[in-house]
DNA sequence: AAAAAATAGTTGTATAATACAATCATATAC
DNA sequence: GTATATGATTGTATTATACAACTATTTTTT
């Protein structure tokens, strides 16, 4: 049992994980990348932030946040804020647009997800969601 | 709590994708890269197959099952059956190396989710193995 | 105070996994 | 026999990421 289950995680991970970062399965929805969408949406909810703690917090090189903010903000949906204590650093801060533009796309992977789930039981999107949450949590 | 639901699993599968397909976290094991991995092991399965019908199973494009084949026959993980019906096309079998190779390679993704589990109850592993096997077969 | 070292962020380059387009050889339809 | 379709490969591009190199600024050392 323990191992089956083991087994069965590992195998429907590799799909998963296969299946949702395909092209032709995750299309661009708007005018927001899926890779940005977490730095905007981290922004929206914990505040402005610099590069440097955000990589930290995603576990990401600093370049790619750095090119990730730099096309957000190119589109408008994130904005710098000097950093008056060091001439090097700046935090950046999501705008009006850039929260529009975020719930557009959450809510656009919501109905989607919505759909996916339409023939679930209420329980077993509940248990879902905190097993992930759980899981999620194992990645140090 | 449906809409609660549905916004955490929305997040925690965007944390998810991200964690498992950066790179720091997603090493190489061994020879086999993560992309073929499926490829080979949807053959030691289910048998022999050619390259349509895999990117079919897949929802992948030939050319990318075309590069991951020759790439696992370059290895000596694959080998070419001609198909005697058509000049064409060929079936991908599985070579001796190729399911050592495998095996290994599984096995050491069962230790790494058992690591990452080993605090979780058995019946919160048998449920989240279930319960991913049912998210993914929402994919269509 | 000056020099050396460290650091915040950007840019260059490369990698991995994928898709669309183009091509070639073979098979099928007319 | 000719035209069309098809199985697979190769060319090219895209996306998201990391390592390396760099610049300007800050901090530490002398």
């Amino acid at each position: 049992m323990f191992e089956e289950s083991l087994e069965m995680i590992e195998l429907e991970l590799s799909i998963l994980i296969r299946r949702s970062t395909s092209i032709s399965s995750n299309r661009k929805i708007g005018n927001l990348d899926r890779a940005a969408y977490l730095l905007l949406r981290r922004i929206a909810s914990k505040g402005a932030a610099g590069v440097k703690v955000l990589a930290g917090e995603f576990k990401l090189d600093v370049s790619t946040i750095s090119r990730q903010a730099a096309a957000l903000e190119q589109k408008g949906y994130l904005y710098r804020i000097p950093d008056p204590l060091d001439g090097r650093a700046y935090t950046l801060q999501i705008t009006e647009l850039g929260t529009m533009e975020l719930n557009e796309f959450k809510q656009a992977r919501l109905v989607k997800i919505k759909e996916m789930l339409k023939d679930w039981p209420d329980e077993e999107r509940k248990v879902f969601g905190q097993l992930l949450k759980k899981f999620n949590q194992t990645f140090i």
